[in-house]
DNA sequence: ACCTGAACACCGTTCAAGT
DNA sequence: ACCTGAACACCGTTCAAGT
């Protein structure tokens, strides 16, 4: 169980007497290449096979790290949440605990945007000494200003990741193949459904038409923060705070 | 692309002279097998090779009806989707248009609450023929008859898919392995969490600690309602309508 | 029209051996 | 303590051939 963490040097070669090289790494460079694969090219492109590639070595050499493929995409993962938890930690207190929950939720959502890969991975384990314990419970204390029972607290803080995580994997899809390769944009993808959509018939799709246009061409972040608007809206209510500060 | 739609047979063997046996599928058969592999073991138990022994043939004989694996698993999708869709269609019509949204996103969620891979799957495709359109539709077709403007009707059904969608990916974690063997129920699972996060640091995580004794032995339904119920009550304040029907 | 066996390229994982 | 090459079992996919 006892891993090396505090390995600070990148990959690098070291010689040897007779003259074959042999690579070596730290937790931190596979765990940045790792990810650097996956922003690159989402999570199917993290293979053992390219990671060993790009550290230079082997592959048997990453499981010195690891256990397992599972264990790989959970360190990426907190490694990452980890530069979130440290942006949301210098997010500026806010006399209103719902407007740090929103400023505290956008971060999050924010980060998922560049990195859509996350919105699948995170929150997967809540290990007890992960970062995604610590996001957690910085998530929920604005709630502990709210005048709510420890069960709505609770129930706030899963509904406002929900609404993070429900926005989140539909980022995450993978975008179809010409949309990446650069020969559709995300506009006209969309605008070709909404094509479709426009060719159903009125009576059987009253809402799909009704709402065609707004979806041709809307943005993810608009979405996201209605949704969430809604949430916090019902919280207030439900703290019995008035509108304002 | 024509497909076939419309063979009822299911797997079945016919005999040839030379008294070998050729296995004979069905567009029905190929999805109602992958549908139970699905609901077994999961995701990862549904392969090829594993639906081929099901269907008592070979692994080659599925890419007639499917074109790769991905079309495979939005087909199943697509095919529980449809009784998804079917058991909303028959939720009797209710006066107040919040109310009918509760029960489709309840009914949806009651769905994969038995199918936990659903989560991960569904939403994925909103093809133009499919079952996910219909759904869409049908979740929008309230919000009709709600004072919004059209661009917060897509968000609120946006919003109401995000708020299904979030608690559901909490659901389609596998859970560890100890739990699918039966080794340790869920509550113990939960119980055993909760442990270790009452040994945290108070002062460090407050909020964990709050919410400790109402993570421990939760519902994970009671968490979806909540969430929920906050989303539909901003929805209600947004459309001005009182909280009678 | 539909099914088959065998092959291909690729994957995660293991291991005995090296340094 | 850490890295390596080669092997293993398994996967999605293809294809020429059968019925």
């Amino acid at each position: 169980m006892a891993r090396p963490q505090s390995r600070t040097a990148e990959a690098r070669r070291s010689r040897h007497p007779d003259g074959r090289r042999r690579a070596s790494h730290s937790m931190e460079s596979v765990l940045t290449e790792a990810v650097a694969l996956l922003d690159e090219a989402g999570a199917q492109a993290l293979t053992f096979r390219a990671l060993a590639q790009r550290l230079g070595g082997g592959v048997a050499s990453i499981y010195w790290y690891v256990a397992s493929k599972e264990e790989l995409l959970d360190r990426a993962t907190d490694h990452v949440i980890g530069t979130v938890l440290a942006d949301i930690e210098r997010l500026p207190a806010l006399d209103d605990p719902i407007d740090d929950l929103r400023a505290m939720a956008l971060t999050l959502f924010d980060a998922i945007v560049d990195r859509p890969w996350l919105g699948a991975y995170f929150m997967r384990e809540t290990d007890v000494q992960g970062n995604s314990l610590r996001l957690y419970e910085k998530l929920g204390e604005p709630t502990l200003r709210l005048d709510l029972t420890a069960r709505q607290r609770f129930h706030a803080v899963s509904a406002v990741v929900g609404v993070v995580v429900g926005s989140a994997v539909d980022l995450g899809q993978e975008p179809p193949q010409e949309v990446l390769d650069g020969a559709v944009n995300r506009e006209d993808f969309l605008h070709r459904y909404a094509q479709a959509w426009r060719e159903l018939d009125p009576a059987e799709f009253p809402f799909v038409h009704e709402i065609v246009d707004e979806f041709d061409g809307h943005d993810d972040v608009d979405q996201f923060r209605s949704a969430l608007e809604l949430t916090l809206t019902g919280l207030r209510l439900q703290a019995g705070t008035g509108t304002g500060a």
